[in-house]
DNA sequence: ATGGCAGCGTCCCGCTGA
């Protein structure tokens, strides 16, 4: 079972590049972020034709989340739970059948955050980490496979950007957003891409400005965390870097993680 | 990043992103 995330940054923008990637890389499940639609404005239609089973979770203008599938969606969740306030379109969850039981796949944009003096964005940052935290906390009681994939907005360590120094006034980079993270992992989950490697110049992100894709000046953020169940059977992670320099890319790349499950 | 791209809606400028 492969299962990939991929902030696509407008998938209006991108449908070519997404339904090339699609064929290219056959993903099982694929959670997009910053779709930059509204639910009816998402090209179904197109991805359906592929064979995949399409649930969004749209706004406006920016953010919005989405999950691809092959598999059929048993249930599925919008939006993070604990704050009725938030109308920031930033999570959905789908469950899964396969031949092992229940599988969950939530697809996330957690907020950036920046600037990080800022009095509403850093904070919200650090609220939705703690919603999501709490969220978990309550799936891990199911002891069921769980993988939370997405734009996590983290640089989790100073091997995860090519030039540190360069990010530690940034919100990804903050000592209180990599503790939030940090979190996460120590409650039970494990971040799928360190558990395979523990090499540098591994990135996810690589900035249109400034020449970022030429200097391979990239940082690490976008994520897949496995609860117990889904880390027992992980078989291999790969990270999709070609696709940066296809024509009109997302500053994004799909991160990709094999798990030893069969669909039912 | 003293902001040099890119997508989107308010649509040829302003906002957001990281």
């Amino acid at each position: 079972m492969k299962i990939v995330t991929w902030n696509i940054n407008g998938v209006r923008a991108r449908i070519g590049n997404l339904l090339h990637w699609l064929q290219e890389a056959n993903p099982d499940i694929v959670c997009l972020q910053e779709i930059k639609t509204q639910d009816e404005g998402f090209p179904r239609l197109e991805v359906e034709a592929l064979g995949y089973h399409v649930e969004t979770h749209g706004q406006k203008g920016f953010n919005g989340v989405a999950i691809l599938s092959k598999l059929r969606f048993d249930e599925v969740n919008r939006g993070l739970p604990g704050d009725d306030s938030d109308d920031h379109a930033r999570f959905i969850e789908g469950v899964f059948s396969t031949r092992q039981g229940a599988l969950r796949v939530v697809s996330l944009y957690l907020p950036n955050g920046n600037p990080a003096d800022d009095p509403v964005k850093f904070p919200y940052k650090l609220a939705w980490m703690e919603r999501l935290e709490r969220w978990a906390r309550g799936r891990l009681d199911l002891e069921e496979p769980l993988v939370l994939a997405g734009d996590y907005n983290v640089i989790p360590e100073p091997i995860d950007a090519r030039f540190p120094e360069n990010w530690v006034n940034d919100a990804l980079f903050q000592p209180a957003t990599r503790q939030a993270f940090r979190r996460l992992e120590n409650i039970g989950f494990t971040e799928a891409v360190r558990a395979t490697t523990e090499a540098a110049g591994v990135y996810t992100f690589w900035d249109y400005q400034a020449g970022a894709w030429q200097k391979d000046n990239g940082i690490r953020i976008d994520h897949l965390l496995l609860s117990p169940e889904a880390a027992d059977r992980l078989a291999a992670t790969s990270i999709d870097k070609h696709v940066r320099a296809w024509e009109k890319p997302s500053d994004h790349v799909p991160v990709a993680v094999e798990l030893a499950l069969d669909a039912a």
